[in-house]
Parts: structure tokens; C-alpha cells; sequence
DNA sequence: GCTTGCGCCTGAATGC
DNA sequence: TGCATTCAGGCGCAAG
């Protein structure tokens, strides 16, 4: 799943294969693909042809390669892939945008399964894209402000994972990275943010640092081969999870079996022990 | 204003 | 065997 780690890798291979280039065309193969570009397919599809890539830039999970003005913007969703691809390769079947170059080199293509995921063009502010002005910084950002964080954590009437998949708070977090973040921290899901002391706020963000450090240094999280980065390949920080997707398998620090609970139509894994439940709890 | 829940989407896994 | 259901998840939006 595309998280910090993930898109970070992603960015990085852009930057590498595509910056720098000129577009020659563009074809959309799923509208829905282009859904948030208000003026539609077509004019997506005018609007970039031959046009320069200057530079790929990241805040949290959003990606986007700046164009003069303008930036292409970029969210992978579940599933969205973009992978630099030979222009005579044969179109695999969830390939949703392609973009060709005039210098014949390799395509840009947007693969997405699900089609969560979405690209638009849209004028590039003068730090952010408009779309994305609300997305805080992340957690590598030199923006990034601890205090103010820990300040709208205690104002928040929420549990703590909600907080921190909440990317107007701080962004790159997902599902996976959350439930590790926590489990490092010994801090239970569902624990109401108003209540974390500054120790645990302090211990809970080393742990977010850590972990989306470990994933990108890994090459991200790979499952059923959904992520991959722009050359096609896996990541593999999926064998160093210590809690997520590991229902009944024992808890890295202390054995106990690994607890799977229903959270926000999806799951929260977290280890009994090492993660007592609150009293009080947000859920 | 803040918090919560739904819909979007596909394919693998599971259930009957 | 084959069909139906469930689940995975991020985001934006609507409802409470």
C-alpha cells in the first residue's frame, strides 16, 4: 500500500527517469483516472502535451512533477502504480494514463487496479498545489512542527489512530505504518488523543520517524505485488512488520498473539500486552 | 467546527 | 463446481 515510504521511493524513481524529459502525448485509457482534472479527459490529455517535466516533489502521500506553473499531480490510491516502460512494450491491463516523450525513451505509464488512485494538472502554488494546501507536513519535512502537533492532539476528542491517519494532522501515515508506530510506542489504538502525556506524544513520534524511515529504506511495503516502484520492482519491509497482518502470531517483544480489531471498516492490529486497552477509549 | 461513516473499485479469498 | 459475499484501503464528502 502507498504510504510515505512508498510514494518517497516512487518520487525518487521519477526523478531519475522522467525529470528533465519533454512530453510528446498523453492518453487517458479511464476517465476515472483524471476525475479530479476539472476540465476534463481531453483537455488533460492537450494541456500536457509537449510540455517539461522540472522536478518531482512529495508531501505525504501526494506526489507531483512540476510543469513551468503548473503541477501534475499525483495520488497512488490502493493500487496505483507509475512505471517507466519501454513505448514498445504491450499495454498491461490496468494501465489508466500513458504518456509518451519526444525523446522516444521510455513511457510514463499510470497502472491502477482499483482505480482509488487519480493524476490532475493543476496550478502550482507557491510552496503547494491548491488540492493539496490541507495535507500537513509529514514527518521529514522541515516544516514539520512537533509542538503544534502534540498542541492539536490534545484539542482532538479522538483515538489516537484516527489522529494519526488524519492527514490534515500529519501526513504519510497509513494503515500499516500506523498500527507499527503504535505498537512501537506501546501506545494502544483507540487511546483518546486528549489524554497522551508529552512523553508519549515524544516516544510516539520517534516511533512514526523510525518506521517510515526503516519502510524507505527498504524500498516501502510490498503486498500481492500492489506497490511496486517505477522500475517495476517490490519492496520488502513487509517481513520486518512486527504487528500488521499478524493475527495470532506472537508478539515480537513478549509472545502474546497478535490482536486483530475491527477499525473503521478495516483493521487495527496491536499486541494485548504491550498495548493495554484504555479505560476510556475513542474507537 | 469537529467527528464519524459511507461510497468509490477490483480481485482474491472465503462461504454455502 | 459455481455463484455470492466479504475484505482490503485512501480520500472526499455528507451527515450527525
Amino acid at each position: 500500500m502507498p504510504e510515505l515510504p512508498e510514494v518517497e521511493t516512487v518520487r525518487r524513481g521519477l526523478e531519475q527517469h522522467v525529470v528533465g524529459r519533454t512530453i510528446d502525448s498523453v492518453r487517458v485509457l479511464h476517465p476515472r483516472a483524471v476525475r479530479r482534472h476539472l476540465a476534463g479527459t481531453a483537455d488533460f490529455e492537450t494541456a500536457l502535451a509537449g510540455r517539461s517535466l522540472d522536478s518531482a516533489r512529495r508531501r505525504g502521500k501526494y506526489l507531483w512533477l512540476s510543469v513551468g506553473e503548473d503541477g501534475l499531480l499525483a495520488h497512488l490510491g490502493m493500487t496505483g502504480q507509475l512505471l517507466a516502460v519501454e513505448p514498445q512494450a504491450p499495454l498491461s491491463p490496468h494501465v489508466r494514463i500513458q504518456f509518451a516523450f519526444k525523446d522516444e525513451g521510455p513511457d510514463l505509464r499510470f497502472t491502477d487496479q482499483r482505480t482509488f488512485g487519480h493524476m490532475c494538472l493543476v496550478p502550482d502554488g507557491a510552496e503547494l498545489p491548491a488540492p493539496i494546501a490541507h495535507i500537513a507536513p509529514d514527518p521529514f519535512e522541515p516544516s514539520f512542527d512537533p509542538v503544534t502537533l502534540t498542541r492539536r492532539l490534545h484539542q482532538r476528542h479522538t483515538g489516537v489512530k484516527r489522529a494519526l491517519l488524519d492527514q490534515s494532522l500529519v501526513s504519510g501515515i497509513g494503515n500499516i505504518y500506523a498500527d507499527e508506530a503504535l505498537w512501537r510506542a506501546g501506545l494502544h489504538w483507540a487511546r483518546p488523543t486528549e489524554t497522551l502525556n508529552g512523553p508519549e506524544v515524544s516516544r510516539l513520534l520517534t516511533a512514526v520517524r523510525e518506521v517510515l524511515g526503516e519502510a524507505l529504506a527498504a524500498g516501502g511495503t510490498t503486498f500481492d505485488d500492489m506497490y511496486v516502484n517505477v522500475d517495476g520492482e517490490s519492496g520488502y519491509f513487509e517481513r520486518s512488520l512486527a504487528v500488521y497482518g499478524r493475527e495470532d502470531e506472537p508478539c515480537l517483544r513478549c509472545g502474546t498473539p497478535v490482536r486483530r480489531d475491527p477499525f473503521m471498516n478495516r483493521s487495527a492490529y496491536s499486541c494485548p500486552r504491550c498495548q493495554p486497552r484504555p479505560r476510556r477509549a475513542h474507537w
